[in-house]
DNA sequence: GACTTGACTACACGGTCGTGTAGCTGTCTA
DNA sequence: TAGACAGCTACACGACCGTGTAGTCAAGTC
């Protein structure tokens, strides 16, 4: 159970954990101080109180997120991490934010508006059609992220994990043939614009 | 506030509204009891446990929003149904199903299969491109309850009301316009076949 | 008018929650 | 070697949870 980890560590490790299965309030300090395999008491000495555990878990995922992405920009160039996103390395991250978002985080939401923001700004360089890029980056968004909300129906769905190597890449086939063909014919797309019923 | 209707729907109304927004575990009987201005005591007499409670909810949500879409098609034919499943009328029960099977409802997570399994269907006679029609039926829809999941955000981020008019025209705009526009290029699409890095 | 029944309330129960507090360790330092 | 001080545990606290129980009340039945 990495005991080479600090306590410190393992108490974040274990929150993050469990607020990922459970929700913030469906896990309890108890629970987290037996998975993490120390005292409940230790958690209120280290970090105080559950919020301030909760942010010190917000910030530790989003500031790990960006050292991994910043990482795989390094390795493979900038033009093919906007699909990598979804890569396996940072996936239990990213299932926590969206969880601790989902639940109220600050910190998260930010992560939200932000990476609303970077799409929008994406869109209007890369050629995307649209008049209203906002609201394009914006439903691209929460749709990428259902993936992570719903991972244990799509897991169940398809009979995989999504973790491994073969989920990963299957769920990368499925997203390429969505977004590599259009659903909707001009015709069809026309006809939804003047009502939308 | 809803004067008319019995006591025991007023429950189940008050259950939806409070399960909806806080979670299953995050809205307890008090407070449902509250919202529906009767006594905690009376949810059980109606109800037996929380758990069935859920139950009856999910069963109701669920049994509602088949009435709703049926009459839909009875309305507009079966063609313009597909879109159409984003509507301001069953959106509020749509968001407390998904919110249910998030936090372990079988009866939603059913459903969600059954989605899967009918979007697998139309993806295979209406000529969609892809040798995973599973996959490819399996991602759509999560990324098509992402909305639900995450309306919250996303009314944020646009800064609109879905549940008005204007607000849905607008995600249903962005919707179009998504799904009427390749975002990748053949090329870049057999390049991530290849190697989904 | 006596009896039954279902809607409904008031209140007490054990359990679990987050938090508070007191005290025990080992290590470092003056 | 005495003292300071993190790291850590044990335990008690008030609050709130889902649930259980007893009882009130009005409407219907014979």
């Amino acid at each position: 159970m990495n005991d080479d980890l600090t306590a410190r560590a393992r108490i974040r490790d274990a929150a993050i954990k469990l607020f990922t299965e459970r929700g913030i309030e469906g896990a309890s300090i108890r629970d987290i101080a037996t998975e993490a395999g120390v005292s409940s008491g230790l958690i209120r000495h280290h970090f105080g109180s559950k919020e301030a555990l909760r942010e010190a878990c917000d910030n530790y995922a989003r500031d790990r997120m960006f050292q991994l992405s910043r990482e795989l920009i390094d390795e493979q160039g900038l033009e093919n991490v906007s699909i990598a996103t979804v890569q396996p390395v940072s996936f239990p991250l990213q299932t926590y934010l969206v969880r601790s978002m989902m639940d109220g985080s600050e910190t998260a939401a930010a992560l939200f508006q932000q990476t609303v923001e970077y799409g929008e700004e994406w869109a209007k360089t890369h050629g995307v059609v649209t008049d209203d890029f906002r609201a394009w980056s914006a439903v691209i968004t929460v749709m990428k992220l259902g993936v992570f909300v719903l991972r244990d129906q799509l897991e169940q769905s398809l009979d995989i994990d999504i973790s491994t190597a073969d989920g990963y890449a299957r769920l990368t086939r499925a997203f390429v043939d969505i977004f590599s063909q259009p659903l909707l014919t001009p015709e069809q797309a026309a006809n939804l614009r003047k009502d939308p019923s």
